[in-house]
DNA sequence: TCACTTCGTTTAACGACTAAACAAACTTGA
DNA sequence: TCAAGTTTGTTTAGTCGTTAAACGAAGTGA
């Protein structure tokens, strides 16, 4: 690697060519090439030619043809979704769920399993044995399994190694390097409120967004920063330790070392130890049946929490100026009850500038956000090593 | 307009290549044909066909021969800093600040008058004269003034206008149509701590550095975040409102509708304030020389300040993970009373793995980070126009 | 049936890049 | 001083991807 070569040369077009063909197929579904030079401003021949290479990697199918607009009828081309499959895995405290998808990203298969016993050793094999069911139960296919992609509850570096699991106490463990050499495939790692982020972008509320925050409230609050449609990583690419973000800078000590963090306060944990002040049962599910059952207790509750969330997310706000904020994980099953307060702390604490645009919502996928963002994971280092080689 | 046209083309290519060239022009000093060549990759040839194209633009000079590396004799090349000249402001609350710089950036002039009335009549009119006198100054170049760039006190919207300044009493001003229509030149206006985080990155102690943030505490406190060597501003082009990051969610109501503002209690305006009500001399510099001379309660003053600094500067690096924050603007001056306590501060409030990397550095460019900033928007709007058409 | 569309391929040409050859200019050592 | 070897930058020939235009195939509609 003497030569970084950050160059600009002329099989680069192709590429960037190639990949809006495919990304116009993809997107707006069976298409003639004639629709496509006219939709992309890409002259005719060039597409046809494009669309040969993609027909020829088996990307793209011929499906027959459409309906005439007064001259000869089209040849329909679509995106062949079922030229692989990829598998998204969310690795929870207590659980791990994982989906089969084609590479559109619609889910084939789906399990969840229990996570029999939390150390790593039994964890990782029961993982293993989890993403192998997967394996088995894809349909034959051209690429057959292209990548698995893992969202993780900690924080990971950029080789897929986990450095810091809290719930997990599973440290300093190189998962990528692990499954890519036991499934012999691509694999991603990334923590969960990421693959949240990047599900929700990409199949759930967030659609098409371009600056988009998401908030996973679980047993800890944690966030996936969309910005200009991509996901933001800092210098050392772990960013958004927005749980961590101080809202009361005297407030409760943290275990991280700040004061005041803002998990503290509006997290499904401390949903579940002011219940348990209170003399409620300390469950989330508990708690909302309690809301739904019309207990003032829980009802008022879960509006404190809210007022508590709209705090921080007000910061989000002020901070990021973005187009939506995504409430998801866990706590978005009460979002019925969360919704007002949230909205009302958040309208009371920024900027009308950025009130006026913004808008608060929660997650559409409710907690298959993670499952889906981590197989789409997988899907995009494909589609980008099949666009630059072939 | 009917056609967006994000196509890839050919010509596309040349561009990016006579950005390269360019760029390694202007970064490695001067460099023969042959140099640029086994830098960038390119082809020798190549080389040579873009630099003929940049000379002439003017944006390239032969400046003779270079030393012999044992055989003929390299034509060495030269970015021609004084084919233009830009124009930077900083627009203060009650100063006008502006520098004429040639193409690097380098300051050729710099004036300094104070704002004689702040109503926004006779501030615009004595802006126009500031700038009159400017471009007055200009030596004879090429392409003369290319542009200007103003940094000032307030919110600005993506067309140049500013919003909100509530330290300047001008509302919805279209400040760029203004000097465009005025001066005849592209005008681009941002607000001071864009600008000012800008100057740093490119001129200052952020040179090179991908993920920086620079706080500018001033009367208030405004950030610049500048992401992979680019300005984030959110989906409306306003973010960076981290002066109003709530540090307490019940602290002092502030006017932008939130409690508990990091500016209450970090900026210059909150050192005043302390510093009012311990009976000592409400000014920024008389408490600066009250510490020199060893007043234990401006330096206990400054300590204290700078805990609440850090404090915010924590959330930020919880958020980001950048590389560096710079702390800059009117307080910056105080640094060697601020530091230890700033450092400390974080030090306690961020987690490892964010504080192993980061830095926190103090304004290289003092008070005239913002100009600086604001005369690199001028430039790098030209330089974008002159690549791109040419 | 005829005039007119529309689709997708073919053809010819263009523009940008590269490798290789080359001439000019220079150094070095005998 | 001269021959051999280097380095620089241009020239030449060729490649690759795109485009405009022409074209044949396939349809519509009166």
């Amino acid at each position: 690697m003497a030569k970084p070569k950050p160059t600009g040369d002329q099989t680069l077009i192709k590429k960037i060519n190639t990949a809006i063909v495919l990304d116009s197929v993809m997107k707006e579904g069976p298409l003639s090439r004639a629709q496509i030079s006219e939709r992309t401003g890409l002259n005719k021949a060039t597409v046809s030619s494009l669309v040969l290479d993609l027909m020829d990697a088996h990307l793209v199918d011929e499906i027959g043809q459409g309906v005439s607009n007064g001259g000869r009828k089209p040849v329909m081309l679509l995106f062949n979704a079922q030229a692989g499959h990829a598998i998204g895995i969310d690795l929870g405290v207590n659980y791990i769920r994982g989906v089969l998808t084609d590479l559109l990203g619609n889910v084939v298969e789906e399990r969840e399993w229990t996570m029999k016993r939390p150390d790593m050793a039994s964890g990782l094999k029961q993982l293993e044995n989890c993403i192998q069911k997967l394996v088995e139960l894809e349909p034959s296919s051209k690429y057959g399994i292209v990548g698995i992609g893992i969202g993780v509850p900690g924080i990971v570096d950029d080789k897929g190694a986990i450095l810091f699991a809290p719930n997990l106490a599973w440290d300093r463990v190189e998962l990528q390097r692990l499954i890519e050499e036991r499934f012999g495939v691509p694999v991603t790692i990334d923590n969960e409120a990421n693959a949240g982020a990047q599900g929700e972008q990409k199949y759930g509320a967030g659609r098409g967004i371009p600056h988009q925050i998401y908030v996973s409230v679980g047993i800890g609050i944690g966030t996936g920063i969309i910005l200009n449609k991509d996901l933001y990583k800092g210098a050392s690419g772990f960013s958004g330790e927005l749980g961590h973000l101080s809202i009361q800078y005297d407030g409760k000590p943290c275990r991280c070392g700040n004061r005041g963090c803002w998990e503290l306060y509006a997290s499904e944990n401390a949903l579940v130890e002011n219940a348990e002040e209170l003399g409620l049962e300390g469950e989330l599910d508990s708690l909302i049946a309690a809301a739904e059952a019309n207990d003032s207790r829980a009802i008022e509750l879960f509006r404190s929490i809210g007022e508590y969330l709209g705090v921080g997310i007000a910061n989000i706000v002020n901070v990021f100026n973005p187009d939506v904020v995504i409430i998801g994980n866990r706590m978005s099953r009460a979002s019925r009850w969360l919704e007002c307060a949230v909205q009302e702390s958040v309208d009371r604490r920024t900027l009308s500038y950025h009130r006026e645009r913004m808008r608060i919502l929660f997650a559409e996928l409710q907690d298959r956000s993670a499952v889906r963002g981590a197989a789409y994971y997988a899907i995009s280092t494909f589609l980008r090593k099949v666009r630059n080689v072939e």
